[in-house]
DNA sequence: CGTAATTGCTCTAGCCACTATAGGAACAAG
DNA sequence: CTTGTTCCTATAGTGGCTAGAGCAATTACG
């Protein structure tokens, strides 16, 4: 199965500018080429695409997945290291939802106040405020 | 009362970078100087800058808060601009939850399942297959 | 077989919201 | 009067793409 690059992007969801992005940053290898330049991939290329584009979907970085990628390389039986780096993403994603859960819960009180009020600023004055503010990184 | 822009930072809890940056864009007013070329604030200044940090916290781009800024500036008694602003952030916010809720728990599954298995590269099958893929822009 | 549309190639620049650095000028404390 | 901190401008870098220029190769159709 020879794919090209357009072929490989319709099959992963990405774009030819990520395939090609991806390999300039190394998580996909540089792949075997036509007398003409052009790219050529197979079903390992589409695995590989997929894993990343799956990952990206969860929110794993890139530099993660670089590292997924090449534990995936190796032949060690080892789950540990991924398994951390699964750990450490659940943690991030979860204080993501409880951030984001304080903000909404901020957002809508503004609402309400605007709503009961029908004055013009209360969104304003409630941003001028520090009554509720909220730290982005903590 | 006469801020430095390091005082401004420090009161606000941005950096004088960020301070300038914002300056920049158009979003904080160029301050007076003094006659050596150093930027002065005021009060004013230190309403603004909380404003725009609460309105960062709770995940504005700084086009909206550019955009309640003028609001805020104008004598329109009009409420609703600003409330429209306010209505389409809680939804990306909650859409936001929602799709990282989605997230977390395909991430656990794939906790668990390397747990209960304990073999090295249930991470990465997970990531391999399609089975819950989650599309990043829907 | 010729031509037009599509796809491919490389390289560069732009997006957002900052952050960091360089290289210098001004100011505050001892 | 020196030392250390803060300030100034200007430029470049971050992540994860996306968009464009300008050209080569391939594919579809008459």
């Amino acid at each position: 199965m020879r794919l090209s690059i357009g072929d490989l992007g319709r099959r992963t969801g990405a774009t030819v500018q990520t395939i090609r992005y991806y390999e300039k940053l190394g998580l996909m290898p540089p792949p075997f080429r036509t007398p003409a330049n052009q790219r050529v991939y197979d079903e390992t290329d589409i695995q590989r695409m997929t894993f990343i584009r799956h990952g990206r979907a969860l929110g794993f970085s890139l530099q993660d997945l670089a590292e997924l990628v090449a534990l995936d390389m190796t032949a060690d039986t080892e789950c540990t290291p991924a398994h951390k780096t699964l750990r450490k993403h659940i943690k991030y994603v979860r204080q993501n939802i409880e951030r984001l859960s304080l903000i909404l819960q901020e957002l809508e009180c503004m609402k309400t106040g605007c709503e009961l009020r029908n004055e013009k600023s209360y969104v304003m004055q409630s941003l001028e405020s520090h009554a509720y503010c909220i730290s982005e990184h903590s």
